[in-house]
DNA sequence: GATGAATGAGGATTCATTCAT
DNA sequence: CATGAATGAATCCTCATTCAT
C-alpha cells in the first residue's frame, strides 16, 4: 500500500519523502522494526543524511504520530463546525463519516498514529494523547446531547462512544482496493451502524 | 497489565513462563522490539537457555500466535454449538458476547495475535490465517442466516460482519481494571451494540 | 609471518589492511577459526567498521582466494607467454620455477587460497575454481607437446601433471626464512625434479 | 567421501563412531568449524553424552592426529623394515609407495592429520611431531645412503626429501572414486616419479 | 545538504562445557 | 551411558548515531 499523507501537511523536498518512507515500514514492520538504513534507502540517501533533516529515528515517529493526530482533530472539528445546530443523529452521522473517510484516505497513518504511540517518549506523546481526548470529547458530547433530547436511547454512553470510535479506528486494518466498496459506500455504512447504536435509527 | 494465557494450553515449567514472558513483552514492545535478552531476563534464566526450548525468538511468537487463534476459534465455536436452533439474533449475541470476553480475558494476547502476526513468515502464519477465516466465516453465517429468517435488516452484510468483528476486536485495546465495568457488562453492551446494528433491536 | 599481498592489487587505506589481517589469520586459523574481532583488532578498528568495507567475513576471504588465484594465473600465463616456441622442456622449467615462486613469495596467501576454498559458497568460488583449471590446463599443454616431441616420456601424464602441480603447492607449507635456502634455489631445485619426473633431464 | 580410520586402532562401540563422525567433520570444516553438536549429531547421540567418552573437543581432534601419525610411522616403518638390505632405489621405491599408499587408504585422516595439527595445544602436538619428524628421518636416511652408493645424484638432497615427501601428501587432496586410477596404479607411479627425482631411474 | 568511515551497544544465535537426573 | 536443561562466553552482524570532509 502507498503511503499517503495528507495534503498540505507534507514538508517539501528530501523532509517530506523521508516522512513517507518512515510511514510506510513503520506501519509495515513497526517503529523497533524499521531500520533508519531502511528507511534511507527507500528515500535514496545515505543514512546518515537523514540526520540533516531529523533529530532521530524517534523525531520522525513523532512528525508522523503529530499530524495523524492532526489531522484526525481537523477533520473532526470540521464535521462537527458544519453541523452545528443539526440534530445530534446528523452530527454523530457526520463526525462518524469523517472518522471513517480519515481512516479509508490514510489507513497507513492511522496504523502508525495509533500503534506506534507507545514507541514514543512520554513529552513526545503527550500532545497527540490531548488530541486523542479532545476527538473522543466532540464525539461523547453529541452522544450525551443526543441522549439528553431524547433522540438516542443508550444504557451506558461511555461503551457506545467507545465503540463508535473503534469501529472507525478498524477501517484502516482492511480498507483498501482489495475491496469493492468505494470510502463513501463505506463511511456512510458505519455511519448508519452507529446511529443504530445509538437507537436513533428507528 | 499481567500477561494471562486461556487456561490448559500453557506448556508447564520453564517453556510455559518463556510464553507469558513473550506474550506480555511483544504487547508491550511488538515483536520487534522485544528482545531475547529482556524474555529471557523475565523469565530469570540466560538468553542461551531459551534456544533449548524454542527455536528461535520467532517461534516464541509463533506459539502465541497459534494459541490466540485457537482460543478465539474454540470459544466462538462453543457459544455457537450451545446456541445451535436459537434464532439468529440469540446466536450472534452468543457469538459476539463470546468474541467480546475472549478480548477482555486475555487482552496481551489478542493484541499480539492480532497485531505481531506480520512479523511471522507465511508458513507459520498460514494455520492462524485459516482459523481467523473459519470465524468469520462463523459470524457471516449467522448474519446472512439473520437476514434470510428476515429477523435481521441489512444493506450491505458483509460490512456489518466485518464491523461487528471489529468492534470486539478493539475491547483489547482498552479494557482493564481502570474501567468500571466487568467483562460481563462490556460483553452485554457489545452484544446489544451488534444486534443493533443488524436492526434486530427493535 | 608476515602477511604480503602481491604487488599492486592490494587496496588502499582500511580496505587493504583488513585483507592483510585476514590473511595473516585465516592461514594460522583457518576461515572458521578466525574471527571478525580478531582481524578487526589487528587492524586497530571496530569490529563494525570492518562491515563498511566488506559485506561479510566471507567477502574478506572470498576477494583473498581471488587474489591468490589471479596472481597465480597471471604468474603462469607470463611465463609461459616469455617461453613461447621454447622446447617444452625449458617452458615447463619456466611453469615450474613461477610456480615455485608464488609460493615462496606468498605462502600464505597459498594456504588460504588452496586450504579455505571450501569454506566460500559455491557462487563465490566458482571463479577461482575456473583460473585453477586454467593453469592445470597450461601445465598440462607443456606436458603433452614435449610427448609429442619426444622430449618427455611418461606412462600416465596426467598423474605427472598432478604431482608436478602439488610439488609447488607444498613449498607453501615450509618455506621460510628458517630454511638456508633462497627462492631461487628452491625454484631451480624443483624446476629440476619437474623436469627429471617427466624424464628430460638424461 | 567416508571417513575410514586404520583398521584395528578405532575404538569399539560409541568412542570410535564419535572419532568417524569427527574425522569426517573435521576434514570437511576445519577444527575451528566442526560443533561437538555436529559430531554428536552424526553419531546420534546428545552432545552432553560426548563428554562421557572425551574430555573435550580438542581431545578428539588429538586421537585422530596421534593415530593418523602412528600409522604413517607403522607404514614407514614397515616398508624399510621389509627392504632392509636391498639397494636404496628399492627402498626408497618400497617407501614412496607406502606413504602414498597411506594417503589413498586415508585420505581424510591425513587432511586432518597435517592440516589440523595446529589447533592442538603444544602438549598434545608434541608426541605428532616427533613421529613425523622420525618418518623423515627414514626418507633422508634412504637418500643419504643411495647418495653414498652412488645410485642417487642430488645437488640439494633436502629439498629432494622435502619435496617427495610432499609428493605423497598431497596426494590425499585428490585421490578418490572419481579418479580412474587404482591406489596401487598411483603408489607406483608415485615411486617412479620419486626414483626419477634422484635420478636413479636411468 | 550530503557522504563514507567510524563506533559502542546491542541484536539473535551458537559455542563448548557442566551437572543433576 | 545417556540426557535435557542450563550457562557464560563468544559468534557474526546490525543498530542508531556522530563527525570530518
Amino acid at each position: 500500500m502507498e503511503a499517503v499523507l495528507p495534503e498540505g501537511v507534507t514538508p517539501p523536498g528530501t523532509r517530506g519523502r523521508i516522512l513517507e518512507a518512515g510511514l510506510e515500514l513503520f506501519a509495515e514492520s513497526g517503529f523497533a522494526g524499521a531500520s533508519i538504513r531502511q528507511i534511507a534507502g527507500m528515500v535514496g540517501i545515505n543514512s546518515a543524511t537523514l540526520y540533516a533533516h531529523y533529530p532521530s529515528k524517534g523525531h520522525v515517529l513523532a512528525e508522523l504520530v503529530r499530524i495523524g493526530h492532526e489531522e484526525m482533530r481537523t477533520r473532526l472539528t470540521e464535521a462537527a463546525a458544519k453541523t452545528r445546530g443539526d440534530s445530534a443523529a446528523r452530527q454523530l452521522a457526520a463526525l462518524v463519516r469523517a472518522h471513517v473517510l480519515l481512516h479509508t484516505d490514510h489507513p497507513l497513518l492511522a496504523v502508525v498514529t495509533n500503534g506506534e504511540l507507545h514507541a514514543l517518549p512520554p513529552e513526545l506523546s503527550a500532545p497527540s494523547l490531548q488530541l486523542r481526548e479532545e476527538c473522543r470529547l466532540l464525539l461523547a458530547d453529541v452522544v450525551e446531547r443526543g441522549i439528553a433530547d431524547g433522540e438516542f436511547e443508550l444504557d451506558d454512553p461511555l461503551l457506545a462512544v467507545t465503540a463508535i470510535g473503534g469501529l472507525g479506528v478498524q477501517v484502516a486494518q482492511w480498507f483498501g482496493p482489495a475491496l469493492d466498496r468505494t470510502r463513501e459506500q463505506v463511511a456512510d455504512q458505519y455511519a448508519r451502524f452507529a446511529l443504530r447504536i445509538v437507537n436513533a435509527d428507528r
